[in-house]
DNA sequence: CTCTCAAATGTAAGCGCTTACAAAATTATT
DNA sequence: AATAATTTTGTAAGCGCTTACATTTGAGAG
């Protein structure tokens, strides 16, 4: 492989000049820039990307740490970010966290040792603090769907609790008085915002909100099969189920119908986050849709402009807000 | 951030002392061991792995391309690479090609630049003579869905006439006496290969094979809904439809919905991949397990082996099998 | 207590690039 | 034509690490 002093003997220069047109930067001449270009070409020159790394302190890629390296959610994230990114002649280094504070850590440890130039976070299960003093040390940090206090800055959510309220509402402008909720598993802040909008809502409407009309899932779709079949037993005669998110709608869609409910005529599901194969089921889930698209461009955008200097072609926004989506799953009683 | 140099002053030993604690390989007596290893916890130092790889040659990092990095295959695909290779402590450095020729170049020599010790590709659009000249070049090289001739050695494919010819088996020993099929674009070879495996089993049972009875498709799932609604013209009363892939049967199944079919009663319709997704369809999808998660694994296993001795725990293989999954949209007839 | 020899540590030369600074070449000014 | 100002190019010192080779240290043998 060819290195840059083969080049700039190849065309006769000095390997500055052979890096000064490299980079662009500084002024060379026509003559000698043809020189070095035909040089570089001749000898199929490719950079040594990680010398020139070393050398410049600049990487040029961006981490990014996501939960999961499937499914829709992260996808959708992970291509947002990546063709964003990407058009900009900038690199995203990918690392999965899997919800587990040990391994979230040891991926961003890895990214920061790789000299990412910022880094992207959908970390789940790190605490507020790892999150600070990482903002507070020198590498721009951005963290999507986590609001942490004190780093509004950094942090690109949606407003849970509002998506939470508007799935819940919509049941009950649609008719439905007895409304089940599937949530995810509590400790984690979307979920317990989530909740909190589906109270809201109930108590709007001036419906009473019961212990047992709730059952708490763990986001999979399996838990949504088994929060259906719980809370036949313990709450019953539901008409309508908000599940906390689509995967879970899914499994609980399965498991009514099993227990031979048409759905929406006889029980109503409503879902959230809006992921891709929520329009593959049948019928095609009325959902919650999460601006993760959104999100995850803007927090690439925020990474172009404070990190690159490269203006945002959007004003910056840290709020994001969630819409329904209607499909075949709610109907109206 | 902490170098190598300030660990060496701390602990009063040389740069190279502190080295070899890292790398662990040399011999280092217990007490200076000792006194590296808390210089280095007390300054919170991190070996900064690009300096690491331009000095050894080494990144320990695997590049990985797929096509997109959203979709449930390329999903499982980055998830099964990145965890076996994880566990051996290297790192994944995942790029989207885009099943464009020019991506997919630029992805290869980003991966290449980056200095990747060995490439794991599931390039599509790039040519056969491009994917030899990489394999004699250097860098080690595993194709992954794609058979390249004289390049056995680096190919981890399924069979997919076998797979096609299964799926089409299935329907015909159900009965089934018409059968239509949405295959995918027929330059790629999966596609092709999955169409001659089609042609062979009807043949096989004595049934003739009609033009008009394939609706070349995309491999998305728009194109299953104008496949099945063009098939409907052009070849009608079929009452079964094989589909090259699972989008395409998703999209089918949409489509032959409104049109008053029933799943599977009148219709039947068969997949290809076993896509996560295919399970939450309703009626859950009979599909061809497409091996993917085997192939990411052993592509892995075998990258471990040539590039990092690291022996493969299991016996490289290059050939896999597809398998009927038998779900719900496949009746009897 | 000296001598060998192996084990432990140190020295210094890179890895392929960037970039401040210096030097040379070119152009403008008088 | 001589000098100044400007542009273009070259020189060389790193970036933070690894590693071949040289040196020191220490233990066991005599």
């Amino acid at each position: 492989m060819a290195t840059i002093y083969q080049v700039s003997e190849a065309a006769g220069v000095s390997l500055a000049t052979v890096s000064r047109v490299m980079n662009g930067n500084a002024k060379v001449s026509e003559r000698t820039r043809k020189k070095v270009e035909d040089a570089m070409a001749s000898l199929g020159y490719q950079p040594n990307a990680i010398a020139q790394s070393l050398a410049s302190n600049r990487t040029n890629s961006v981490g990014l740490l996501v939960s999961e390296l499937h499914g829709s959610y992260f996808g959708d994230l992970m291509s947002t970010v990546e063709h964003v990114l990407k058009q900009n002649g900038k690199h995203v280094i990918i690392t999965a966290g899997h919800v587990d504070e040990k391994r979230e850590h040891e991926a961003i440890e890895f990214l920061k040792s790789r000299r990412c130039d910022a880094l992207i976070l959908h970390a789940e299960a790190v605490s507020d603090d790892y999150l600070k003093t990482l903002v507070d040390s020198k590498i721009p940090v951005v963290v999507i769907n986590r609001k942490v206090d004190a780093l509004d800055e950094n942090c690109f959510v949606v407003d849970n609790e509002r998506g939470g309220y508007m799935a819940t509402k919509a049941a009950i402008d649609a008719g439905h008085k007895k409304i089940a909720y599937i949530s995810g598993p509590l400790f984690k802040k979307d979920a317990s915002d989530r909740l909190a909008g589906h109270k809201r809502a109930l108590q709007e409407a001036g419906l009473t909100f019961d212990e047992t009309s709730v059952f708490e899932g763990d986001f999979h779709e399996s838990s949504g099969q088994e929060g259906m079949q719980h809370l036949q037993k313990t709450f019953s005669d539901f008409t309508a189920l908000v599940c906390a998110n689509d995967e879970m709608a899914s499994g609980a869609m399965t498991a009514a119908r099993e227990a031979g409910f048409d759905i929406p005529s006889q029980l109503s599901i409503i879902g959230f986050d809006n992921v891709l194969f929520s329009r593959y089921l049948y019928p095609k889930l009325t959902t919650i849709n999460n601006p993760i698209h959104a999100m995850g461009e803007m927090a690439a955008y925020w990474v172009l402009q404070h990190v690159y200097d490269i203006k945002s072609p959007i004003p910056i926004e840290h709020l994001f807000e969630p819409e329904v989506v209607n499909r075949d799953t709610l109907g109206k009683l």
